[in-house]
DNA sequence: CGCATATCCTGACTGC
DNA sequence: TGCAGTCAGGATATGC
């Protein structure tokens, strides 16, 4: 549910709040954000380190730290990074797996329902700053651009269909379900096509809805589902799911054409577009 | 290799 | 009102 703008959003947030500050405690009480290694060492090489950085590659959130190590955390369905005030300390709510005070008197803490979120220290930091435990990740539309050439070397030939290759962290980092059929409703192309089948044209259509679309939603600060699960560091909610065409709005008319949204299923996953003004 | 499917998990919602 | 069933969809493991 968080994507690129929804973690950039995050990202924006954390280089305010905790960029130049000190780890002083860190408790993990979650058994299963902590996976790739042990929460007492998770805990141990955060502890006294300083945060020199927010970056975000995709989906995923780099904080790097004064030795060279990067902390890692993935928001993946339901997890929240809230960043509380000096002297705030309300009980941790439901599903607080991790929290983190700073020497300024903060606080960051990890919330997340659903326990698919992670968090790891890795040392291996490539030329990039990006954790070697990330080398699989593909392109980020936003640090790096989304060259039409990509989108054309990476789908020819290939069965399967739009969606699934544009939410494969692959190809492309950091776009999901929402922005999936967002942008394949602003490139006019259906999310059901296979990714082969593809023009040229339509390879640039899809390359310039991205760009856009990515660039409109953290604008917006992201979108806050009906759920609200998505908040910022704040825990304040986004504004572009107000700007959603057609995202979880089947049986309300297209914004373009007036016909009726859709929603299909791929595989096990919904996909919602107009097929009136989609091909 | 490519592609589809199952898996992890909780909470919100639906229908009886 | 309660309760079972369904859906949500991140990334990764698996089966073919």
């Amino acid at each position: 549910m968080p994507e690129l703008p929804e973690v950039e959003t995050v990202r924006r947030g954390l280089e305010a709040a905790v960029v130049g500050k000190q780890i002083t405690k860190v408790q993990v009480p979650g058994r299963r954000t902590v996976r790739r290694q042990s929460r007492e060492e998770l805990a141990r090489r955060l502890v006294g380190r300083r945060i020199t950085m927010a970056g975000r590659r995709g989906k995923f959130l780099l904080l790097s730290l004064d030795d060279d190590s990067v902390l890692v955390v993935h928001l993946r369905m339901t997890g929240q990074l809230l960043h509380l005030a000096g002297g705030e300390r309300p009980a941790p709510e439901a599903h607080t797996h991790v929290l983190v005070d700073l020497d300024d008197g903060t606080e960051l803490r990890f919330v997340d329902p659903r326990t698919f979120g992670e968090w790891f220290v890795s040392n291996d930091i490539d030329a990039r700053g990006v954790p070697i435990e990330l080398a699989h990740i593909g392109r980020d539309p936003l640090l790096e651009g989304l060259p039409k050439a990509l989108l054309a070397s990476s789908f020819a030939g290939r069965r399967a269909c739009l969606k699934a290759l544009l939410t494969d962290q692959r190809i492309v980092a950091g776009i999901g379900s929402i922005y999936a059929d967002e942008i394949c409703f602003r490139a006019k192309i259906r999310p059901d096509r296979s990714g082969g089948s593809l023009s040229d044209a339509e390879l640039g259509s899809l390359a310039r809805a991205a760009r856009s679309v990515l660039r409109a939603a953290v604008a917006s600060r992201g979108s806050s589902l009906r759920d609200q699960r998505y908040r910022d560091l704040a825990g304040s909610l986004g504004s572009y799911q107000g700007r959603h065409c057609v995202y979880d709005r089947a049986g309300e008319p297209c914004p373009r054409c007036g016909r009726s949204v859709v929603r299909l299923m791929i595989g096990a996953r919904s996909a919602y577009c107009c097929v009136g003004c989609q091909s």
